[in-house]
DNA sequence: TATTGTTATACTCTATAACTATA
DNA sequence: TATAGTTATAGAGTATAACAATA
């Protein structure tokens, strides 16, 4: 199997793997996404747009969205008087911390026939990829912030 | 970067070059997957539907969609009166095509910084995950069909 | 009775255009 | 004038439930 076809294959099953981790907490893919952008701290809402791509209106309504369910909320940027930024709120913090977890579980178990030396040979060599083109932090390792509820 | 991080992330990466590749097609991602399931020749709702975990209903809005826009089109099944197969048109086959090797230009480009044997080890770890978790064909090489036009 | 597919309805996701408010 | 964000509107994607037709 070539390259191409391996690596379209491959995000079909992680995206599935990634749309079921995190649907056990009812919330779907981009709201999950959007909480990933915030955990490490507020955002404002053209750079939340900027990372992933989608219209400022569309973020506006995905961030109304999520706030709805209780898991982020806007807070006026002390900097700039027309900005927002996008804070994790207490419940978001939590759910945030638990479905990365959970992500991060059931998608490692996707890699269940490789060894442990595979693996690593893997990760290094998409991580050479990912760095090249300069994917932003969609979902990170470390880096937890304070909910600023 | 830990391997789940690196799957997740590359997941975002490949869904953006995907999404920009077929985009210059005027179609949307899902369209671009149902049109590729059908490649290799006519196949159920049902069966479309399994494979891309959707609801019925929503494979018959999304056949509905590609449909109007002349790329596929449904014939009946002549094995069972109840059901209908989803085949490309001929146009629909000519931009599957066409859509295909530009998808597969923009997703090999990623991989510019690694060496030919990089990229062949890159391809053959994911190829064993894919086949390790019975990844369908969303995205193939070869096999293709006639449009039933 | 079970299966295939559609329709009705509702919600999420997204974009464009027009708008408000602040820089 | 340019930028940050929202609102209005429209279309695409998805799910559940109810339904029709065939197996």
């Amino acid at each position: 199997m070539g390259l191409p076809t391996a690596l379209v294959r491959t995000r079909f099953l992680v995206d599935a793997a990634y749309a079921d981790a995190v649907r056990d907490y009812g919330i779907t893919s981009q709201q999950a996404q959007l909480m990933c952008l915030v955990i490490a701290g507020p955002r404002g809402m053209c750079d939340l747009a900027g990372v992933l791509g989608l219209a400022k209106s569309s973020l506006t309504g995905l961030v109304d969205r999520t706030a709805k369910r209780g898991l982020v909320h806007r807070v006026p940027d002390p900097s700039d008087g027309r900005a927002q930024l996008v804070a994790l709120t207490e419940e978001g913090a939590d759910v945030a911390e638990r479905m990365h977890a959970s992500t991060v579980q059931h998608v490692d178990n996707l890699a269940y026939g490789l060894s442990e030396s595979e693996r690593e040979l893997l990760a290094s060599l998409l991580s050479r990829v990912i760095t090249d083109n300069e994917v932003p932090k969609v979902f990170g390792e470390g880096d937890r912030a304070q909910a600023s509820a």
